[in-house]
DNA sequence: TGCACAAAGACCTATAGAGGACTATAGTTC
DNA sequence: GAACTATAGTCCTCTATAGGTCTTTGTGCA
């Protein structure tokens, strides 16, 4: 059990404006858990007072933490850490008419316990050989098997996913890592790129061997900033679409 | 030749705040053309006089400008009309390994007026039949086609590029706009899609028909929000790559 | 001519305070 | 029990002011 200090003596870093150093003391703060995500922090007139700031500064560092996505103002509630990203998931990259409002689903084809390849322990940042979780799974759109995905975690803080029936298991994978590992998955970087399909990857999908297939690669980070998972997502390329837009 | 307001009366929309309002209002004034692409504001101080509000306030009302594109601010230099945007270029939906720093170079295949189809004229905003000014163009790396273009401009604005030789254009067309037609491309939206080439288009591109390719369609719009090109771009699937980060 | 320094003009930081707007909750009334 | 009201807590808006930092320009001296 830790304590968290009631003030937090701002060590004004050189070249480093007041709200900034505030804002980056308020992160280690949340980083360190002192209000885990989904929890209010204190008012901002009681962290100005608390830091020995004026109400604008703090003001003024908040929205810089808004800015970077570690924390959600509400008018009349709060400040509340962000839960992470939930609602990001790879559908939205593609365009499959289901027709109706149909909810995806997902089912998990196989689960290993395994030594991770080099590839794979350079992108979690662990040492070769250190175990990982690898999982392939089949998304369902309608019934129909839309992407696969083969999926790497580093084992010391998914163990909890190492046992039990993978049947039961959520549709959403971000939410129910934060419930059973603790895990918050609070930013992401998504490679696409495009390959044709071997025949292990089309088979699953629907698809004859060789068809053309869009491939998202992704790198998913924690509140730490640690890289918690790496995930490779395959899917028709015909039904890929993305929109962009640049100012 | 029109005379500008010296003192704006602030018209506070309902439930809206002030400086929304101030922002709204300068806006304005800049798509008016009261201070073209690239000039400065008067200073931040003046404004705030002139418009009869607090510094702090008219500093919120720019801050919501910069954070909608619009304007620029340097400090100590000024506040400065943003030119839009030229260094977009489609070239970054792909990776082509072409050794060096070589600079794309553009070729323009064909030029044509010709009356607006349907489909293009709806992205316009014209009226089916009006006269636009259709081009395509290859891009090349190190001398090697990478992408092919199709583009669709409104003739009314366009009209100087109707006329002389293709040969002298640049290599980057925004800028050109803006030269010789007052055109100033603040805004695209581009929509990234996948299909196998045709042969009329995998030709150019030096490959063969049927070959899977990306096909980026943008509608790219000025300050006042007019769309002011359609772009239909192909390019080798292969080559293709983008990230996308999301928290 | 060329360099150093000073000054002006611009945006940026920080403070202090008053009031408004929105949300949730605890009563109160019917 | 349901609906309304009062209240407290929170974030948001606006004002006013003092000083800082950065860029540019021009002066003055060598």
């Amino acid at each position: 059990m830790t304590t968290f200090p009631k003030v937090v003596a701002l060590e004004t870093a050189p070249g480093l404006s007041r709200y900034a150093a505030l804002a980056a003391a308020l992160r280690a703060r949340v980083v360190a858990g002192e209000w885990p995500p989904g929890s209010a922090l204190p008012a901002e007139s009681l962290l100005a007072t608390e830091h020995q700031v004026a109400l604008g500064t703090m003001r003024r560092a908040l929205e810089l933490l808004v800015a970077q996505g570690l924390v959600e103002r509400i008018h009349g509630r709060g400040t509340f850490v962000r839960q992470g990203i939930a609602g990001a998931s790879m559908l939205r990259f593609f365009r499959f008419d289901s027709g109706s409002r149909e909810m995806p689903r997902s089912r998990i084809l196989s689960r290993q316990r395994v030594a991770a390849p080099a590839a794979v322990a350079c992108r979690l940042g662990l040492a070769t050989g250190e175990m990982v979780l690898r999982l392939q799974r089949l998304r369902l759109l309608a019934d129909q098997p839309c992407l696969l995905e083969e999926l790497w975690l580093p084992l010391d803080v998914f163990a909890p996913l190492a046992e039990g029936s993978t049947a039961e298991w959520d549709d959403l994978l971000y939410p129910m890592f934060a419930r059973r590992c603790g895990v918050h998955v609070h930013r992401a970087v998504d490679d696409i790129g495009f390959a044709v399909l071997t025949a292990a990857q089309a088979i699953p999908l629907g698809l004859a061997a060789g068809h053309p297939g869009v491939v998202v690669q992704r790198a998913a980070y924690d509140l730490g900033g640690r890289c918690v998972e790496w995930r490779t997502t395959r899917g028709d390329a015909h039904a890929f679409h993305y929109t962009v837009t640049i100012t």
